[in-house]
DNA sequence: GGGCGTCTTTGACCTACATCAACGGGGCGG
DNA sequence: CCGCCCCGTTGATGTAGGTCAAAGACGCCC
């Protein structure tokens, strides 16, 4: 499944491919550097950080690395969608999070993922190994601060999606779901509006907590209530961007 | 825990609270430390620690702190247990977590609290002002190594409760609360088994995205499955922890 | 020690969402 | 350009867990 979408992207894209990355300083024109671990070095530091980088890219489908595997690299998004997810033994599956670029991923407290990832679309990474990273933390203190803040601030994240996951309707988790995409892209420096969606039904009913099918009636609710518009390519315009804030709220 | 003492804080609630505190040396006589953000320090640098750390103490019900506001302190629990919580407008509620002894709190990545904090039984912790607290944390990187440390530990449990709440059933998350409370009492020294469940039924619905009745009910289901016992005083024998536990695995 | 408020348990019923099933449409490969 | 395979949508039905209600149980307070 996964080759064959790989297949697909290299068919597809042709001119995608070809690692013509400036690779003797990937990180000095790296897009996405202010929003990532990065942000704080100089130019010396980043000079640092490149002696230690290498870049990867992923088709749709392909996996970055699964749950329970040695956690020898830490991971920044530069291009794309990455998708991370938890899984029982029996296939249900709860995606912790969606990462775009100027994310951070990899870290885990021991030396194990304590989650997969995988691309959504075609998507590019930095990579750093750990073993490598580590001294450049203890040389450069802001760098572990601002790891500090982006793990912080993962985790109020993850407390919202809690209470998203414990105490939403599915109205609710559309709603607030839609407006986490469309803040994210403004993060990222894209319009708000309309809002790209990369991923399928399935794969947002598993961020939720609810079925393709679910998700796919309260995007038909929420579309004849006049509230979102489905526009073509994976795109939609919030329409009513209060009443979805709203819904969201649980107001 | 002496139900005598919690008679005495509720007796007199907000007032005057006389506490006879080793002020000069609270954090060389704590008994936490090596579970807490102090863990990594030597006498000298606790001795820092000491000097902005106060002690506060909270009975049953009494609020610590409430999302929203400006995040002066960081805590850390030295007894007791603490829950953590988010609101919806009209009152839902998620719990985000369970604090026990050695747990630390406040770590707000902006300077607002992301979540409500409240005793669940009465309860010791350390309060380090933030403003004194950030110097020491440049000073000894080791601290700030340490909190990240603790902070991407959350992250991860956060992630797993996400499974829980996403894509569990009832049975699964009660036998995976009961699970992670025995685990818990057994990092901080205490016996795992029976173990001991402080909080009331509607705080552990609240945290599993379930309804009192729903946890009662499967309460009373396990326990007819013979895979737990109700003990006296809120303690619980886990009869059959490897049911348990594949129960919890949605195995 | 007796009354009382709070928490827990149990029962009857209801509903939001899941499950099962079928159809349609768009993009890709042949 | 045709056909196929996904993916998304829609419909019919099932069910886990929520809601509403009431009866214990437990500890607290006087």
């Amino acid at each position: 499944m996964a080759s064959f979408e790989i297949k697909k992207m290299t068919g597809h894209l042709p001119g995608a491919r070809p690692r013509s990355q400036d690779l003797a300083s990937p990180c000095s024109a790296c897009n996405v550097r202010h929003l990532t671990l990065c942000a704080a070095l100089d130019d010396r530091e980043v000079a640092d950080m490149a002696a230690i980088v290498s870049t990867l890219e992923l088709g749709p489908g392909e996996p970055l690395f699964d749950e329970g595997e040695p956690a020898k690299h830490v991971f920044n998004v530069t291009a794309g969608a990455i998708k991370i997810y938890k899984l029982l033994p029996d296939g249900r599956r709860q995606m912790t999070g969606f990462l775009f670029p100027g994310d951070f991923l990899g870290l885990a407290n021991d030396q194990i993922y304590a989650y997969s990832a995988e691309a959504v679309t075609f998507s590019t990474l930095c990579r750093f190994p750990r073993k490598q990273l580590e001294p450049l933390l203890e040389r450069y203190p802001k760098m572990e601060r601002r790891l500090l803040s982006m793990a912080s601030h993962e985790l109020a994240v993850a407390q919202e999606q809690m209470l998203l996951l414990g105490r939403k309707t599915a109205r609710e988790k559309v709603a607030s779901f839609l407006l986490m995409l469309s803040r994210r892209a403004e993060q990222r420096g894209q319009p708000r509006n309309p809002v790209s969606i990369p991923m399928s039904r399935n794969d947002i009913g598993d961020y939720l907590g609810l079925t393709t099918e679910t998700v796919s009636r309260t995007f038909t609710q929420l579309k004849s209530n006049g509230v979102i518009t489905l526009l073509n390519s994976g795109k939609v315009d919030l329409a009513d961007g209060s009443a979805l804030q709203e819904m969201a709220d649980g107001a």
